[in-house]
DNA sequence: GTCCAGGAAAAGG
DNA sequence: CCTTTTCATGGA
């Protein structure tokens, strides 16, 4: 491990940007594993080729400042990598007016894009964290998840200390496709989960199921077909995958139950919208429906600011 | 103890 | 082909 000395990094964000609401989502959960927040600045250990970089992370008014802490061993274009890592990350050249704009004539979301407006669409720019964290979250508890996920990533992904802080990597595919079912249902995954997790692994480990492959069809409804006929990935987890992941702005995982709570309690429903309400309701949202999905589950955190 | 959770597969009609 | 049931486990 070799500290690393350069100046900081500037990343300018399209306006308008704020990292107060990209905060608000980030420090959702007490119990994330990958990263960690510490004086209103992130940090995480960031898998670059065959090394890996620790990085910090600190708002601006108009971007955000990224400073490489150390590195695991010395790489070319490291500054490169990891300024492309953080800007797609943090989704930070996404130009948000259309958005605001089209969202102007929704009633649901004309209040929600003005409260957080500057807030962008956090991604999970590695597949297979993003598909093992779909599938973990398939119809339990986000704790729960978040429970699931950091006894997989301390089982089976690399950790790191440093500064006296421990940085995790998520397990890679290879090191998931060497496991058996009892593996991971140690963990308390259920057993159909465990079998999906493995298979996923192994079709990514042979280069069946790639990011870039998926990304080369250039159309994301083929990607959502392809990723739909692997076992245990439905419409909610492909969409989910499509919409953190592969950066679809049309990506809709319409059947989730935040979605749902969300558009209920912005329209003071009795009860959940049905799918049909939805799509209905959806018509509004049409090329921005994945951002539209990040406001909503926004808006079922406290809003603390 | 009950109900529900950032669903999907399998069975049933 | 569309609808219903099953799976499964922690959190509130």
């Amino acid at each position: 491990m070799n500290l690393y000395e350069t100046e900081d990094m500037f990343l300018p964000a399209t306006h308008p940007f704020r990292w107060s609401e990209c905060m608000a989502y980030l420090t959702r959960s007490a119990d994330e594993c990958l990263f960690h927040i510490e004086d209103d600045k992130v940090y995480r250990l960031v898998r670059v080729a065959a090394s890996s970089a620790w990085i910090e992370v600190a708002g601006r008014e108009d971007g955000v400042m990224v400073r490489i802490l150390a590195v695991s061993s010395p790489i070319p274009d490291l500054e490169t990598s990891i300024a492309a890592f953080v800007r797609e990350w943090l989704d930070l050249d996404t130009n948000l007016h259309p958005f605001y704009r089209q969202m102007d004539g929704c009633p649901v979301m004309r209040p929600l894009v003005r409260a957080y407006e500057g807030l962008r669409l956090v991604g999970v720019p590695d597949l297979f964290e993003a598909l093992c964290w779909a599938i973990m979250g398939q119809q339990i508890n986000l704790a729960f998840a978040y429970t699931l996920k950091r006894r997989f990533v301390t089982s089976f992904g690399e950790s790191h200390a440093f500064g006296g802080r421990v940085y995790s990597l998520f397990p890679t595919p290879s090191r998931i496709a060497t496991l058996t079912v009892e593996d991971l249902l140690a963990l308390q995954c259920t057993r159909m989960k465990s079998e999906y997790i493995i298979d996923v692994a192994k079709r990514m480990t042979d280069g069946t199921l790639s990011k870039s492959a998926l990304l080369g069809l250039g159309d994301f409804r083929e990607a959502e077909r392809q990723l739909i006929s692997i076992r245990g990935i439905g419409p909610w987890t492909a969409n989910y995958v499509l919409m953190r992941c592969l950066r679809d702005k049309s990506a809709f995982p319409i059947a989730d139950v935040g979605l749902q709570n969300a558009v209920k309690a912005r329209l003071e429903l009795a009860e959940k919208p049905t799918i049909e309400e939805l799509k209905s309701l959806a018509t509004a949202w049409i090329g921005w429906e994945a951002y539209a999905t990040f406001y909503l589950w926004r808006s079922l955190q406290q809003t603390v600011s």
